[in-house]
DNA sequence: GTGTAATCGAGACGGTACGTCGAGTCTTCAG
DNA sequence: CTGAAGACTCGACGTACCGTCTCGATTACAC
């Protein structure tokens, strides 16, 4: 759930840096975006969030826990959800990356372990179950975490689940798309409930959705 | 989603009203509680939530709307989030019961096909949604969520289900806990993301879940 | 400069209190605008601006100082000038009454003594001198300010010399307007200038313009 | 109220420009200040206060409406008065000049009827009384304005009075001081309170303050 | 009957946060 | 060394709701 000041800039596409002067970090504000700045917007937000809850999630706390002027936080996010999401994206590539290139069982019981693990226990998994709940009370919230995390998160699992299917580890009896509901679903609404999710559960549920019968 | 002014007073425990005035709505005020201040604030709630969304729903929008004072919410509900509890729980009784009595394998299916249709299709299933969403953001709100709501019909989805196995109409291969989670999780979850929840997707649960299996 | 809780309300019409509770002071808000808060403005207002200057006037100042809501000014006052205006109009009305009645020659002088010791002695005389020089950056302000000090003050002091003149004690060459402006012009002129404004030069405009003279 | 790139810079020490270059204005920058920079900036004050007010009159307004960086005006005025100073002491000296030399009763009047106007129908008189006004608000203006401009010119005034006076043609019976506040005060009075200024006023003030008693 | 007590609409109150604007400082880059 | 550009911190703006309060009117029940 740390940022630190060396990650890219994930917000705007002006991305690249003068490569900041590798020692000092002395040379605050100017011309360009001030990447301390950036980071310790993320990181006041996260805390807050994870101290205080969403209520106390304000620009103006952002702000003073920053140590950053309210204005700089409106110059580069439109909105309190959209740090949220800029951390989120970050934590959930680096604490449950979606697999890649060979895949088996295992592989895929694994990742869904780790991810129950991430809602339940991790911090930024609370920012994941916020922005949920928030894109249910504001459209825009709800456009841009589909757009920025919920769409390609979903396309990279139906793609595992995918080359699963084609290397024949697993057997779903139900289309691909239903499949990834049925496995997510069940995890998120426990989270979202305040349920614990034991590895018991997940395995259970890879076991009877993806598991090839033995009949035959 | 309509309260009319003839249902008991949910809140509280001097629940019965003298009959209402036939004639009228001319005598304001009194000694009891105002029956009809109290259904004004839950259509108003309501309205509100679905035309505006919840972040129009403002305890000053609410007494607006439903011409009350602010102190006469204050004086009944401990927070917006019990007003659209109660008209919840009224709602949700109505449009969704969970079936009692003789249990089918169709009676199973054909409530939880109901139950999505809820969420996706009845604004009062947006009342649902919307308390799942803020339960994330307030403790208080996912305490009483639990205790008034969702508790108590988990319960009865779990008895549900029980019936069912007893008559041997379902044979499920995971833990009844288990099965309500398989099986509510994905349709919650797909609704709280904003996609559709067909029937076919429904079917195709309940058929992988809960279907004998033809083996030998 | 000292307004005490048990003066009217000169803001707006609704300026009747229900007598106040002679002890007490611990009845606060209601649903009638609070005397308290009222008067706390006013002083608070004063107070910043004598020893701060206008730059340190600002809503937020005087709420703070005043231990009132922004809401509260905002409610009652269309603006900060308004404050001072309402100020103004008690302090010159209580510190340098246009004389009313019988009037004599040394009357005139007195009141212009009166009136140039107020300006540049007095705190409430920066107020006035505060109003006029607003009252050149802001169109709405100069309608206020002549609408509700500058016109009738002007009329009292037109009217007081056109009854010396009546009375024969004064013999102006110039009109009742120019005398006016003859007289109160160098005094303010001399106000804004940072200049003292001496009884002698007060008496020497006054013979000047207003003496008989005693060629036959 | 124009200045042309051609009037020597009045503001710093370095006031001379290279010629400018004469086939051009588009060599932009270098190392000595741009007169044209300095033109636009005077120009976009005056017309920003003519046209909007004092309120408009921002340091971000002036810069965008002169297509100047901010820094640029930091660099060369301490404040935005300095501003309006510069323009008006161009302004005045163009506009209503002080006589110099040989000096009539008429003369003194016709400078009178003059100062009159320009306080009153001139734009640039809007600048002088913008920072009568300012005066009030600000030490420091009133600080730079007396020294600058206030003081300088009403030298100029008295020594006029004392050459007419010299020269027997006027016969004032108040002292040189006491005669320039009881000419301008009126004046000025008069416009910043939002009246006019007839040459007819201007003259019973001359003509009661100034004239020789034909008695005896 | 006549208090007494609880109701209701209304709305003022002290607060907190909103999102915007301008101030004045600083840094980069191009001439 | 200049000027344009623009990011930065700071603080005030005027607005919206929060939750608490006090009012005056209304009505039912207990005595």
């Amino acid at each position: 759930m740390r940022l630190d000041a060396s990650t890219p800039l994930p917000t705007g596409t002006l991305s690249r840096m003068p490569v900041v002067n590798s020692e000092s970090r002395r040379a605050r504000s100017g011309n360009r975006r001030d990447e301390a700045a950036r980071v310790a917007v993320l990181h006041a937000a996260d805390d807050l969030l994870v101290e205080h809850g969403f209520g106390a999630l304000t620009i103006e706390a952002i702000a003073r826990r920053a140590g950053v002027a309210k204005q700089t936080i409106y110059r580069w996010w439109p909105s309190k959800v959209e740090i949220l999401l800029d951390t989120l994206i970050e934590d959930s590539d680096k604490h449950v990356p979606v697999p890649t290139g060979e895949v088996t069982a295992d592989g895929v019981r694994d990742y869904l372990r780790g991810f129950a693990r991430f809602l339940t226990g991790d911090p930024a998994g609370k920012v994941l179950l916020t922005l949920i709940a928030q894109a249910q009370h504001d459209p825009g919230t709800a456009g841009s975490f589909h757009e920025r995390y919920l769409g390609p998160r979903r396309d990279q699992e139906r793609d595992l689940l995918a080359r699963a299917l084609d290397a024949g580890v697993i057997a779903p009896r139900l289309g691909l798309d239903e499949v990834v509901d049925a496995l997510v679903g069940p995890i998120v609404y426990r989270a979202l409930v305040g349920a614990a999710v034991p590895d018991a559960l997940v395995d259970a549920l890879v076991d009877d959705l993806l598991r090839p019968r033995p009949e035959s």
